[in-house]
DNA sequence: AATGAATGAGTATTCATTCAT
DNA sequence: TATGAATGAATACTCATTCAT
């Protein structure tokens, strides 16, 4: 009879409850890492207990990982939002920009970001996922980065995959260095360099050197070449 | 009874013993991270028991301190003994960037750097150390930039000690980018980018946006800003 | 508003309920063993939630006995309906022979006695409780011994209470050799020496040795005798 | 120098303590059932903390195999010890009688005895390697009954596999109710029981029934029979 | 200097049980 | 009556560290 409206009402609480409890992750794996974390914690964040967080989740990786797809799926969302209205491209371009350099200052994520990467490169089941993910997050970005090109007639000088990825990454490590040493990297060099970078890649102006050259260069010195680490 | 030769001979193995557990150290902590590695693991690695380890370090933390200082010392000696013999800051900055470009080929590397500074964030008095540990790092760094861009009368778009830190900064986070998936970032694209990266940051051809510009951009659009994680 | 039939339509479907939690438990204790059955996954092989448990049950002990008391008492019956109707005491006990080389076959009950036992051997307020059901269950057993011998002239060599007692626990003890390795203790071993042992017991001709003798015979070699456990 | 000395202390020291644990195991086991039983309480029983444990032993069932092993294999011994100075087939069955109804008393081992099995039963691995264990502990018994029957010119009634089998079991199965319930099962009546069992077995006075009888028999009234449970 | 036995703090996970619905 | 979210006690196991040798 009211059977259903019971089940919703279960469910609805439980969404809070798993909404609390990935927001409490994420305070908390950025203060204290991946590793670090405890569960308790977490849940006492959260404003539960242990049990309430193993309802909802398998494990502290199963947790990891839904909090980063639902940033993930945030972000690509609000790329498409933000840039779904403009039809010139140079506009989207420069929309993303300032979208960008605002989503740089969350240090919390560059943490979380680099903190899960850094899990996911040594776990090949994880990397897989990422890498899903990845491909997910960086699509829309290529998207415009393209548009601009075609616009423009010029080419990047590398693939936009490549480009869009690393502008995530760049971020997260300058957001990195900025938290170890702020007079080292100040708040406003960080974003001067984040724009310069973006506006680098996608300005071209430099002509991309060729790969030849690239090994050339450095093949003039050799230094010690460590193995690579087995991944 | 002990003779000089005697005791230094002691010296001497104990140094030895030290090497290989730092050259351990180092494959294991890229392998499974500073939380994850298991002393008994970096001692069998080196070929010896846990009670080597406690007798040359005095904690995990201490040895990881070990690698670390020794790869950056190595690193600063290497850029001062490349650049030593050359006067033109021109031949210097292109020496630095040959150097750079195959520094960045070292992984392990990449990965160990990432895996202290996310431990040091967390941890006050290590990142202190750290600090200091790179305030020696960028110094000569500094000193090559400064050369140059004084002889091209042009100014750097940012402080040259930000830009120092951010080579590194960038080599780490794109090596990583490749562990993660190849094929989104293959060893190509990563070279490309960090050399254009290097490129621009010092041929400047960018105007330099000033704060403002920044500010102002960023300021379009507002997007939800975390708070900041408790450093 | 609500007829007595309403009531009693709420009353069988508990009982049916209770049934089906039972009948699962069966399954699940027999298959986990009483510690590590998981309430949860009875629940769920009756087709119910752990609500439904706590609903019929007090605890996870409450339904082992509801459970064995169960079985208990449908034995106990089976064997008074198999031999109410024959006269003669040899005719009673080869039906009771026939019946209990019957239920030998049941090897999950085998292992949920046993595994109650060894819980009950461990739990004084339980051990209480198995007892009394225990005698219970010897009752119509003895009574079925006594007739016997009593026509026979011939007196059993131990007590007639222990000795159904022992035929209860020697049938499960053998159902256990032969779920473990069928190839020691094959179903047809495993028959033959369940009925040479209780044509041994009834038929007694064997000279029933004095207690002093057993004594005796044991102290002529003398072999290290451990404390008795705690029970 | 004195590396050898010091690694046999190191081992001797090892030794020690694993005997340490294991009689500490023999107690708590019985005590507490495997499950139930705390991997602290052990150590603590031992003279330790939960750290010696995990120096010598992996994981509790290998603590539990290793207690089983033991006693396993010190029977073994003990049988081959008392009877192997014996000439006459009938001396060493007497001689094996006797240990047997000693044996007999140690209510412990056949707690520990029932406990195991019921946990092989549910592990496969685990129920292989006690069938391992068990061909070991049967053959000596087998060994005896084999020359007894062969100069008796008489048969068993069933294969002598079987039999040395059951030994343990039955033992096992009365021990356990002499446990539970000594007005039901008095040590006298156990003693009794187990001799005549013993006697029955071996003097093989009666007429074997052949397995048809068997079947027959247990046909001829029908009781419900219960899905074999999985093993 | 190096061994390895032992320590013991620390934690993820399980699961019987409770309770609001 | 039955659901299922949440509790929280309980515990096996890990591993950095100590220390006698």
């Amino acid at each position: 009879m009211k059977s259903r409206s019971a089940t919703s009402r279960h469910r609805e609480r439980s969404e809070a409850t798993r909404a609390r409890l990935i927001r409490a992750a994420e305070k908390i794996f950025a203060r204290d890492g991946f590793e670090a974390a405890k569960l308790e914690e977490i849940a006492a964040e959260a404003g539960y207990t242990r049990g309430a967080f193993y309802a909802n989740f398998g494990s502290k990786e199963d947790l990891f990982f839904a909090l980063l797809e639902g940033e993930i799926s945030s972000r690509i969302s609000r790329v498409e939002q933000i840039t779904r209205n403009l039809r010139d491209p140079k506009d989207k371009l420069r929309a993303f920009r300032d979208f960008f350099l605002t989503l740089c200052e969350d240090r919390r994520w560059s943490l979380i970001a680099l903190e899960f990467k850094l899990f996911a490169v040594r776990h090949p089941q994880v990397k897989a996922r990422l890498a899903a993910m990845n491909r997910r997050l960086v699509r829309p970005r290529i998207g415009i980065l393209r548009d601009v090109m075609e616009g423009s007639g010029r080419a990047l000088p590398v693939s936009p995959t490549a480009i869009a990825m690393s502008l995530s990454a760049v971020t997260n490590a300058l957001g990195l260095e900025h938290m170890l040493d702020r007079s080292l990297m100040p708040e406003t060099a960080l974003k001067q360099i984040l724009g310069n970078y973006f506006d680098g890649l996608t300005a071209t102006q430099l002509p991309a050197q060729t790969e030849e050259t690239v090994t050339r260069n450095v093949k003039t010195k050799k230094v010690r070449s460590r193995a690579k680490i087995p991944t």
